[in-house]
DNA sequence: TGTACATCAGTGAACGCGCGTTCACTGATGTAC
DNA sequence: TGTACATCAGTGAACGCGCGTTCACTGATGTAC
């Protein structure tokens, strides 16, 4: 049966918001597309009246949750982003977390389309904490911009490593806990080494 | 056809080391038995005389994998190390880096025993970069290893983004030097921040 | 506004294909005498 | 040391299954008059 076009644009949204939850949870290659559409509330056949092909909805997916991730720090200083990144919650909340984090060792393998949306994902990452996180003292924005790489770098690597861990590994939490302090020590002014 | 003890020991380490090569490059879930198999110059059907399944060769070759990796950065100070892992040719050698940085995402959708055997390697790392980082200086043995978690997020990071993004990317060149550069200055005792 | 028809989102069976795994078989190795 | 037999690493066909994708069909929506 048709549906109204809104409606058909709203399930649409609907599908790649699944996926974009569902690739994050399980991987690029965890998830099929009869699957997904199930998870959506729909039956298979009807992907292809939205999507080429499940790697179109991948790139597109991969281009809505990174700037999901995005709009979710927007607005927060870099202590505040620090913090809510490297807590236990959002370790454990992989489908709904950043999707750097979630997938990015999956990105690798995947076509330089996919790369290149994450490139453009890092890239306004940077420029989002950037603008956050440049005081007055600071007008060197070279210098910022290398603060920022390096800061992202950081809190990726914790939170990829912390959940290579067993669930209830002391280790896990150990990393988070470790990498947070680092991280914050080095961004006060009188950073005690 | 039958085969020596010893040359059926040697086909089974080789097929462990195609294969720790093979799920580095592409995820657990990008390399099939027989394609395995076939790399390793056999047919599929004697997968198992070796392995019980998939999932035990997959545990098996996180802990080989994990260990040469270890043994591959034996002897290294702590700057060498930074030198080599941050380096392009260990971002674009996938198949024989570092394993933690290859599939450590995919490490935290697998069993709990491929975690654990994650866990045990982070941990083997921290205590190798320990002793090789530890100068007379430095007693407070709590201290260093909160300084080597933070490098190890630091380094898999910076490689993890940096392989993210597209083959020729600036990008990707950039976030290997700026971390480079932030963690040797961080390292050095008279950090210029 | 009402009627006739084209459109097309969604359904569910079916496609070829590759997956992990099993199995009967081969024949050189290893062992018992 | 030589012979007879058991072992078992490796082969390749076959298994059921789920994958991504296609397709004929349905029926409400949207449009033309």
């Amino acid at each position: 049966m048709k549906v109204t076009k809104a409606q058909a644009q709203a399930n649409r949204a609907h599908i790649v918001e699944t996926a974009s939850v569902l690739f994050r949870e399980r991987g690029y290659d965890g998830v099929g597309v009869a699957e997904l559409m199930a998870a959506a509330g729909f039956t298979h056949g009807g992907f292809y009246k939205h999507f080429r092909s499940k790697a179109d909805l991948m790139a597109e997916t991969a281009a809505s949750s990174l700037s999901q991730t995005l709009a979710n720090s927007a607005g927060l200083d870099v202590l505040e982003f620090i913090s809510l990144y490297l807590s236990r919650e959002h370790r454990d909340a992989r489908g709904v977390g950043c999707t750097m984090a979630a997938l990015c060792s999956d990105a690798a393998r995947q076509s330089e389309r996919i790369k290149a949306t994450f490139a453009d994902g890092i890239e306004n990452t940077l420029t989002s904490l950037q603008r956050e996180g440049t005081t007055p003292s600071e007008v060197d924005q070279h210098q910022v911009r290398a603060k920022m790489i390096d800061m992202l770098a950081r809190t990726v690597g914790a939170v990829v490593l912390s959940r290579a861990c067993p669930d209830d590994s002391p280790l896990a939490d150990e990393i988070l806990d470790v990498c947070r302090k680092a991280i914050l020590a080095s961004l006060s002014p009188s950073a005690s080494d």
